[in-house]
Parts: C-alpha cells; sequence; structure tokens
DNA sequence: TCCATCTGTAACCAAAGCAGTTGCAGTGCA
DNA sequence: TGCACTGCAACTGCTTTGGTTACAGATGGA
C-alpha cells in the first residue's frame, strides 16, 4: 500500500487552491485533515522541495501555493512525497546464480515492473490539483453544502477555541 | 512499496514450469529463490488457493503447476499474493466534515486512485508465466548460460549434502 | 507397520515504515 | 520584547514483512 502521504498532500494542496488569497498554518490544515500540525508540516517540507509551496514562519505566516493549481499534477505530488523510484520490491536476497531462474528473474522482471509503475504514474499525471479542487467543489454543491465555506469557518473556529480551553 | 511476495511468487511459478515434468520440493525451490522453506511455502499456500498449483505432502511430493503457464497472468499473482484490493491509502482519520474539502476529497480521490490502480493492473495482465520464462531462458542462452540446467543441478545438490552435513 | 520425507501452520523474532505526539530552537512581525 | 509561526529531532505504538524454529499431519516405500 501506498502511504496515505499522497491523500494528504493532495488534500493539503487542494485546500490551499481553495484559499489561495490567504497563507494557511499548518493548523488550520490540519484541522481539515483531522491530524496532527507536525504531520501538515512533515508533508509541507517535501512540498516545499518540490517548489510547489512556499512557507513563512514567523506571525501572520503559513504556507501559500507557488505555482498554478493547473500546473501540478498528481503525479508531481506523488512524486514530492513518496520517495523511493520503485513501486514493486523484488527479492529481499539475491537468489541463486546457479539458477537458470534465479539468475535472469530480477532482470526480467524489473523492466515489466517498471511498466507498470510508469502506467499508473500516467494515471496520476493526468489529474491536477485544480481538477482535484473543481471536482470537491461539485460534489460539495451537489451535495447542498455549497458556499458552506463561513459556516464552516465559524464551526471550526469556535473548535479551535475549544480545544484551547 | 509492493511487498516481495509478488515476485517471489513470479519467481516461483516460472522455476515450475521450468521443470514442470517433476514435482518440486518447497525446500529445492527455496534454495533457488534463497530464501528459506516455509516462506514458500506460505506463497505456495496462496498459489494454491488460486488454483495455480497442486501440492502433494508426503514422499516425492512437492509442487506442480496445476494450468497452463501461458494462462497466468502476472496480474492473477498479484491478486493472489497480495491482499486488499486498494493501491493508495486514503487518509488514516476521516477528514473534517465541516470543510467542503475534508468533506468530499476521500470521494474525489477514490475513483481517481483506482483508476490508477487498474493502469497498473492492465500492464501485469498482459504478461503471463510463460513469457516471463521463455525472457528468462533467453537471457540465460545470451548471458552464456545455456543449458547450464544439469551443472546448477550438480552445484546446488552438492550445495545441500554439504548443509546437511 | 514403521519410517523417511514431504506439507501446513502456529509462534516468535528483528527490522522497517508509518502516523502521531512532545519539545524546543529559530524566525519574523508588531 | 513577546507572540505566533515553522523546522526538526526524538520518541511512542502499531502494523507489515521476511526469516526461523517447532511440530502435527499426510504419504508412500521397505
Amino acid at each position: 500500500m501506498i502511504s496515505s502521504r499522497v491523500a494528504v498532500a493532495v488534500h493539503v494542496l487542494a485546500y490551499m487552491a481553495w484559499k489561495r488569497s490567504e497563507a494557511q498554518t499548518s493548523e488550520r490544515i490540519a484541522s481539515s485533515v483531522n491530524t496532527n500540525p507536525v504531520v501538515v508540516r512533515r508533508i509541507m517540507g517535501a512540498l516545499r522541495n518540490a517548489g510547489m509551496v512556499t512557507v513563512q514562519p514567523g506571525v501572520g505566516g503559513g504556507a501559500t501555493l507557488a505555482r498554478d493549481p493547473a500546473g501540478i499534477s498528481l503525479l508531481d505530488v506523488y512524486r514530492a512525497v513518496e520517495d523511493g523510484d520503485e513501486l514493486f520490491s523484488l527479492h529481499p536476497s539475491e537468489p541463486s546464480r546457479n539458477c537458470n531462474v534465479g539468475g535472469h528473474i530480477r532482470d526480467v522482471l524489473r523492466p515489466i515492473f517498471c511498466r507498470a509503475h510508469r502506467a499508473m504514474e500516467g494515471v496520476l499525471a493526468e489529474v491536477s490539483i485544480a481538477d482535484v479542487g473543481q471536482q470537491v467543489m461539485e460534489q460539495a454543491r451537489s451535495a447542498g453544502g455549497c458556499c458552506a465555506d463561513t459556516v464552516s469557518e465559524v464551526v471550526e473556529g469556535l473548535a479551535r477555541e475549544r480545544a484551547r480551553a
């Protein structure tokens, strides 16, 4: 299983695309993702290294999108937060070289697994953060939650105040 | 990362396709894979449940292919040994429903990740155990190791005798 | 019938990855 | 200076993985 970092990173970026006017703090984003702010900051670090966001410390700081959300594909996100360039593990220990199968199976499997990986990445490459944001908004509209923005702000703000007390 | 069980299972099946005339013991296969016989038996159990092999206990027993290797795809193997029908993890905890993004991001991501998964599986579906076996033999031939069969048998047999002593 | 040779499976171990959490140094604005 | 942020190290608990030992059950030959 590919870790939930990809899903969370897409969530983070879609959230920032939605609120593009203002910088978002890790605490604010974490309350939307429902996790710890440090988890968000860890992922944000990877996105920052990939040049997708800029982060400002200090009072009034937070993260903002550094690029057009239509120009950030889910493949970019996947590669930013999921390290390692292989999807399939090969044998943990090198197979026997004294066997025709053991001696060559890895060289045969490697390109096949690579093609499978590339096919998966191809689908991710076709979807952008802007697409995700738009689909989210469409779902929200059809669910009757259109423009729940300010309401949710209030609710979450109250929840944060309560958590602090 | 997808576990090495897929690679090992393909190895096991390719090995059995190669030596299709005789039943293979888990110890014999494990010496080709370079792992513990129990690891092979665990994977063999999954392949048996999927109807790809038949296993015979007792003296002279072992495992044999139950189907034509040309009719076993790597997708069959993948599904037999890799449990769970999802490739991507979604959020560990349910995101905030008080947020437009949090309330719908999972419904948006699910079909995208599913398409990516299917694309990967599509590549695996196009390759059969017979294909893998043939490619292994081609590599062995071009590497000058053609027909090293009996030689490797002798070498590994000696290694096994040594291990017993 | 007895025994050698297989499988099947449970139990345990060490290592690794993951998400969550705490704590603290650094940074920047008012 | 004080407050509100980020960055990062360190630790926890949990799960998965591959490897290993041990043992019960099946099987066929002497």
